[in-house]
DNA sequence: TATAATAGATTGAACACTCATTCGATTTAA
DNA sequence: TTAAATCGAATGAGTGTTCAATCTATTATA
């Protein structure tokens, strides 16, 4: 059996998505995980630390997918190709954690924190990145630039995906990494 | 004076952005709109019912916006970089009704309904992309994924922009604006 | 080994508080 | 005079959090 804790963690993201932040008392929580309302604060300071931590459970493990299967001697427009689809991937494969991201960062609870880690494997991965575009080999653009215009469209892509707006096959799919990683290859 | 309708979306916009839903009662939109809790509830049905009628009203004049100097005869590349453009400065420019766009669309409450119509000279426009895009003008891509790779880009970075994460001069965003309509291109 | 002592886990009723909504009274405008 | 606009106190439902009490497992003692 899973540990309390994370028991607890996916009752709530998952009434989170249903119903949203203040839609879902403590007391559901507890239902959801068929345990008691004492023990949630046992584990957890407030409710607001509970969802706090929630997010950077949901974070971590979504940057982790990220680099799944990706050498990390190797770099290159191919890496980046499979970082892409690793994030449509998860994305889709895992619409909870997808919508409470989102849900999550567009709230006005939420503080961007730039200097945040969530993984030393993947700050390597983006000081590489970095390196690379000023090296001349990709745009020279802002890194964050970069990412709304590669892995940003992969998240929005598979949030339609997600709302059955729109489906996606391999093929579409090998068609908008080519076109989104040529947009920003260098000039 | 403003109608007290304007007034009172105007009170909740302000609230909404910097709070959340749940955490805007009713008391605090009159505070702020130099109203009673009453004649809020006459105007509007319930608290749902304003925001819901919130975003319409924002929604609105943000795809307004984005045709502002446009000539309807006209279609082509330029129109659509001119579109982007009138984008990213709206949402620039209007950072509360960006926040809340985007919090108000990635929330639970949010259902998308494809069918519904802001402006009918934007339906016009869309209409002419989608031509275009089916007699190869443009990449054989669906509407939507056209849209993520190119506005919802602008939104991403403008979002970025009104945090403070980035700052993009005119050359910049001229530079992006043709990457993003170039990853678009028919090839 | 058997028993006592301790710490931690768990429960859910009780508390204090906030909120959306209502509505009778009052004011304003036509 | 009449209808609409406006007010804000009152209502009642629902909330996060606390906490005294109980249970469980581990450790110490004899």
């Amino acid at each position: 059996m899973q540990d309390k804790e994370t028991i607890i963690l996916e009752a709530t993201l998952k009434l989170l998505v249903e119903r949203g932040f203040y839609a879902t008392p403590v007391s559901e929580i507890a239902r959801q995980s068929k345990l008691s309302v004492g023990i949630i604060y046992h584990y957890f300071e407030n409710k607001e630390a509970l969802i706090r931590q929630l997010y950077f459970h949901i974070k971590k493990r979504f940057i982790m997918a990220l680099l799944a299967g990706v050498p990390d001697h190797l770099g290159g427009l191919e890496v980046l190709k499979k970082v892409w689809f690793n994030a449509f991937t998860y994305y889709v494969e895992h619409p909870l954690d997808t919508l409470f991201l989102e849900q999550y960062e567009n709230s006005p609870y939420f503080i961007f924190n730039p200097d945040e880690s969530f993984a030393p494997e993947f700050d390597l991965f983006v000081s590489k990145l970095q390196h690379d575009i000023e090296n001349g080999v990709y745009a020279n653009l802002p890194l964050l630039v970069f990412y709304d215009m590669t892995l940003g469209v992969a998240m929005s892509l598979a949030k339609r995906q997600i709302a059955k707006m729109i489906e996606l096959d391999s093929v579409a799919l090998e068609k908008i990494a080519d076109a989104v990683y040529r947009s920003v290859q260098a000039v």
